[in-house]
DNA sequence: ATTATCTATAGATCTATAGATAATGC
DNA sequence: ATTATCTATAGATCTATAGATAATGC
């Protein structure tokens, strides 16, 4: 008789204990907000004592880094992964859009997307936390400016088109579909950031035709 | 001699100090936001003692509704007020944008928007303030609308405009650009936002044909 | 308006203990 | 089997600060 029980002898009671704290924190966040969110709160949710969950973590600051680290890996698997196994480009770009779309709608976060909460929690407040939710959105805005490239490269939009804004305003689109899905707690605002995403995608596909002046106010 | 100063006979002392108090939490609102904002923190920042504050208020949620009105007054000043005098339609729609626009990069709030901010710090937790801000915010949203319906009345724009989507679109960039300048603290997404506003209603604009079914793999 | 004060609760620290594992003695 | 040790947690407690109230001064 092996004395190991099953295949987990490191994953101690402590580790999936830390976590049940995480994956609570995180929903909870989106919620009532980083810094709103209090240990108290947070251990009467689990049903643990306050003490017993606060000695995972050396400081608050510690808990709010962890729990951010947390809704990145939520994050990576619910909207970046199924992206990935799109091919890139015009593709890749609709997936993003629609798994995050997704997301907000099977209410991953309570509070709809984490990054977009505690970024406007923060975003006035500076620290660590603030700057590694800066990065993780900086990264965000990275892989869509990628996917447009690649679309360019694929042929699929617009040579001409400015990359920059093609992405603030796909970024737009979503960004509002989350705050007004939210807000209001009517999912139409996710089919209207999806026939905003199309909307912009379209208009980059279309002018395939050599630069053309418009004159101000003469007849076409 | 007449015992009143100046011509302001019913500005108490109490009044003004009122008014000033609700001016700074108006716009501390918008970095700490509204349950972050402690009357300790807004008491220092005016240089009044904690109490001497409260006494104007009955409670927290009072001074949370009142700050809301006056954060209103402002919006209405600086962003609405503008746009009123031009006329309607496209006209006013453009002027909106860029008056609002044009307060977050002038820091009227030094968060930004502070309604986008508080919205989004009210958006799960019930009350009157959460319920004051949807109201606000629905007002405008249908403010957006009735520019585009008299755009198309004018025949500014197509007649066949999806409305809400328009309007939601609209109210996209404005967000997006809103959400990144304060996050990012680069004007540039504050272009960006114009630009975008500018496109949406170009593409609204163009097409005044009779409809046409797009094949989708034909030619054109 | 101020000063003083009250109650509640926040983060944080300390001590005690339950349950498991490891080291040791018989 | 016994003792020691480790890990994870609970309960008690500390300090700071929140909103709120009462007494008082100008």
């Amino acid at each position: 008789m092996i004395s190991s029980e099953s295949d987990e002898p490191r994953r101690s009671k402590g580790q999936s204990s830390r976590t049940t704290i995480l994956l609570t924190a995180a929903k909870l966040a989106t919620t009532k907000g980083l810094t709103g969110l209090s240990l108290g709160d947070l251990a009467t949710e689990i049903g643990m004592s306050k003490s017993g969950l606060y000695a995972h973590f050396k400081s608050k600051e510690e808990l709010e880094l962890a729990t951010i680290e947390t809704a990145a890996v939520i994050f990576d698997s619910e909207v970046l992964q199924p992206a990935m196994k799109a091919q890139a480009g015009t593709e890749r770009l609709k997936t993003l859009a629609s798994s995050f779309l997704s997301h907000l709608e099977r209410r991953v976060f309570p509070g709809g997307c984490f990054f977009a909460s505690v970024a406007a929690e923060l975003d006035t407040r500076p620290g660590p936390a603030r700057d590694r939710v800066v990065e993780i959105l900086g990264n965000w805005l990275a892989l869509l400016r990628q996917c447009i490239l690649e679309a360019q490269d694929l042929g699929e939009i617009d040579p001409n088109t400015e990359v920059d804004q093609a992405v603030f305003e796909i970024e737009s689109m979503l960004l509002a579909g989350n705050f007004l899905f939210v807000m209001m707690n009517d999912p139409i605002h996710l089919t209207q950031a999806r026939r905003g995403v199309e909307n912009v995608l379209a208009r980059l596909t279309v002018r395939m035709e050599p630069k053309q002046k418009r004159s101000a106010h003469g007849m076409p």
